[in-house]
DNA sequence: GCGCCAATGTTGACGCCGACAACATTGCTA
DNA sequence: TAGCAATGTTGTCGGCGTCAACATTGGCGC
């Protein structure tokens, strides 16, 4: 980016967004701060009052950032790769959720700080988190119409699965992995969210875990 | 205990964690403050410093009590219903986690809480932690045993059924459920967990030509 | 009973923070 | 080119965490 430096700065709010984002990924979420962010990027303290009108509308506005992103991520993966069946593609869709909450763990935090808990007052927040879960609640339904999941109403499935891959994701991100490869702990949370942690399913589970290594 | 209100208040400490939970539980974990627990309490600004290092420390010392309070529920469930099998229990585990959540949302969130992340800095923040951890893992070893849990390192059965009961946690009391009854929404977690999404397990997967519109 | 000391609570101070208002500079456009 | 809206700066306020110095108390040995 050729940042003529110029003097009203150019485009401030993005580099207030890039400089938090950098500081929450090296101190944490409790360390960002208007003041401190502002100084990063070499503007007064009051400067970001014109572009987020609090601290809260900062949090929001990263979180925002990071659903959006996550979106992208999963969308990507989605093109990219070409699953073979709507329970593959599933199964693509919560790994690629904790894929980038592994790689952007300070996106992870901020979307789900409690600052921004009640989405209600942030509509945009509202919004890109919606298209996310739509996504999710998705793919439950295709994959229950091609008889790959079983049927019933999809909204409790839909947080089944959610739950499983976000507990998974935060816990990840906030070091719990412990005597245990990380992918390792993926690939179980991601199989038994499909085949359950009884044994009666390993045929199937055979059948399904035949997928090309990555 | 005796509150002879005193004069070096007697019992300032736990007087001071009460608050503490109180505040957590009206205004949320960002809103807690030493200064507004010290007046909450009656005592002058600086009074919190003799029992708690720091506003970490007091969060540590929360998010202890948190452990210790869900393994005692997890435990005095487990003692109480006399499920029939381990799976049984071990669903009964997850329910009560998800249950103490609930009934105790702002424990739950100083439990996970950024600013104790790193629980290593506190011995015995870790220690509570871990005996909550140890008990799952040792639930779902005793079902392997029984054959009721697929075979392999428990560990990442451990962690998976961690990562869905947890991440349903969060997910309920950061208000995500949306219309459908928080009941409901348990049960299928739990449920899945077990069964996993695939129709193999309970229903019919026969008929594929059928699906519930919504 | 007495005197001392460690524990506990208070007072006052400092610097950082979020928030606000008044002011200065810039770029756009009529 | 004049004026205006957008953007950044300066200065201020109260709240917060933290520290140090001081005051009070209860418990202990004597």
């Amino acid at each position: 980016m050729t940042r003529k430096k110029a003097y009203h700065h150019g485009n401030l709010r993005q580099a207030l967004i890039d400089a938090a984002f950098e500081l929450i990924e090296e101190r944490g979420v409790p360390a960002l701060t208007l003041r401190e962010v502002a100084r990063r990027v070499g503007v007064t303290h009051a400067a970001p009052k014109r572009h987020f009108a609090d601290r809260s509308a900062l949090v929001a506005t990263l979180a925002e950032h990071g659903f959006r992103g996550l979106a992208a991520h999963v969308e990507s993966v989605r093109s990219s790769r070409q699953p073979r069946d709507s329970a593959e593609r599933l199964r693509a869709l919560g790994v690629a959720y904790i894929e980038y909450a592994i790689a952007h763990p300070a996106h992870l935090r901020v979307m789900f700080s409690p600052e921004v808990a009640d989405k209600t007052r942030y509509p945009e927040l509202q919004r890109a988190a919606d298209v996310v879960h739509d996504m999710l609640h998705g793919g439950i339904e295709t994959a229950q119409r091609e008889g790959l999941v079983r049927r019933g109403d999809p909204n409790p499935l839909a947080f089944a699965a959610w739950s499983m891959v976000h507990g998974c994701a935060t816990l990840l991100i906030d070091g719990q992995a412990r005597r245990t490869p990380v992918r390792t702990l993926i690939e179980s949370a991601v199989r038994t969210l499909h085949d359950g942690l009884e044994p009666g399913a390993a045929a199937s589970a055979a059948r399904t875990g035949r997928r090309a290594g990555r």
